[in-house]
DNA sequence: CTATTGACATCTTATATAAGACATATCATT
DNA sequence: AATGATATGTCTTATATAAGATGTCAATAG
């Protein structure tokens, strides 16, 4: 049989399986930017002949690259860098469903955006100095032209320089994508924070409810390659006729 | 090199590899009860051996159900039954979490259980005829001595036969630890819906809130092997000083 | 002549099997 | 307490077949 080429296994603490190592390398590629959102990378056989280990190997990186919703396999087409431009992957943060019924089609009508310098919050959140320049964004998103989330978004100025009302109002893909597309920023993962809390008079006069009336509070930070954390957003939910949706396993 | 043996592909609508069987069989296994919570499975080779596949195959087949959580492979010790009597998946279903710090310990106090017979929510939750007689539990978790949670669950009476506040006061394992042990019903799965509600008195009273403050709602249905629904479950928590953490990827 | 069809080659990923090297836990022996 | 045998899962590689997607190209129908 043949024998795998002799390898130096450090076996130290910072020890990391072949097949760990490789996905790092094509992560390395993906926050390059080596291949883009929606491109296809090598087959797994190039790849292979590129690292110099076997075909197996890179197959197990991108298992678990798929896995983590970084890569879309299709059988007889390839492997794809995964896009928010998709609209399969289009709401894969929005964890929003309707009490009855399916979902219907939304409308994100931006209220305003601003410009300001991090105050504490922001700053630990994104980490960056007390006072680095944000953008702040306001909207909101109509379900049945039923105003349900009222969005604050934070955002590091330096990442997305001209980001406007006029802007947002010339395109009318989701959030993400527009970032992905114009910025060059993917947001790869996020954590969510909810809570409940009543209606201040803002949120209530954007949702249409009466202040002081419970409200679904969603604080989700959001990050890019190297779980570096790029946006700050609190939603302010209607859960009258819409529950946020989670799955446990 | 060596053929694998030749075999019928059915090709037909239903058709499901190979490593999808095997799980089917595992999985069937584990629902009889062949290997119990915390049980070791026999190894690879042997289960490779006795479904007439390979070692690899097997493998595959057991990744994926390591992936569900019904399995946990342990390096040089062998594959284990999931449990939630094993402290690490403890609180697999918790999604609570402080708003600084790590959680404190929690204690369980179980308030009320009752029997009754299932309304049309209930009946068409846990997919059975109304009338059908139930258990209903109220419970209250604390953390830090503060009551955070108030539960109630609905579990079918038929499943859970001699469940009163005696048994619950005698134990201090998790509930779903003490479904498990006690009556063979494992959790494996669940959906929740969240929503912002109002304190009614009871919950407020529960709670140690005021009436009308906001609560997060949290109503989960849990799975049983074969997606049967087992448990339905109303929490109400209160989020001052705490939290649901969700990770999206 | 043009448009459609079908056969075919050639990409790709998906599935299945086998085998060697190695890490880790258990247990009996020294 | 240390040692060594054993069993097991893990990591890596190799090979072969199946099947989906797609382009080429010739035959065919209109």
């Amino acid at each position: 049989m043949n024998r795998p080429p002799a390898r130096t296994l450090p076996l130290s603490p910072t020890f990391s399986p072949l097949y760990r190592q490789i996905k790092e390398l094509i992560l390395a590629s993906l926050e390059s930017g080596e291949w883009g959102p929606g491109d296809a990378i090598p087959s797994e056989s190039d790849l292979a002949q590129r690292f110099g280990v076997s075909q197996g190997t890179v197959r197990k990186a991108i298992d678990e690259m798929a896995a983590d919703n970084l890569l879309v396999r299709r059988q007889g087409k390839g492997t794809f860098v995964a896009t928010h431009n998709d609209p399969h992957s289009f709401f894969r943060f929005l964890r929003l469903a309707a009490n009855e019924g399916v979902l219907p089609t939304s409308r994100s009508v931006p209220l305003e955006c601003t410009r300001a310098r991090a105050g504490t919050d922001v700053a630990r959140i994104l980490g960056m100095a007390v006072g680095t320049p944000i953008v702040i964004l306001r909207r909101v998103l109509y379900f049945a032209d039923k105003p349900v989330v009222f969005d604050e978004v934070y955002l590091p100025a330096e990442l997305f320089p001209d980001f406007s009302l006029d802007f947002l109002n010339a395109n009318d893909e989701s959030l993400y994508s527009l970032f992905e597309s114009r910025y060059g920023v993917r947001m790869i993962r996020a954590d969510e924070r909810l809570r409940a809390v009543s209606a201040d008079r803002v949120s209530a006069a954007a949702l249409d409810v009466a202040e002081g009336s419970p409200l679904l509070l969603v604080e989700r930070v959001a990050f890019t390659y190297g779980d570096k954390p790029v946006e700050w957003r609190r939603g302010f939910y209607s859960t009258a006729n819409h529950h946020y949706h989670n799955e446990l396993s």
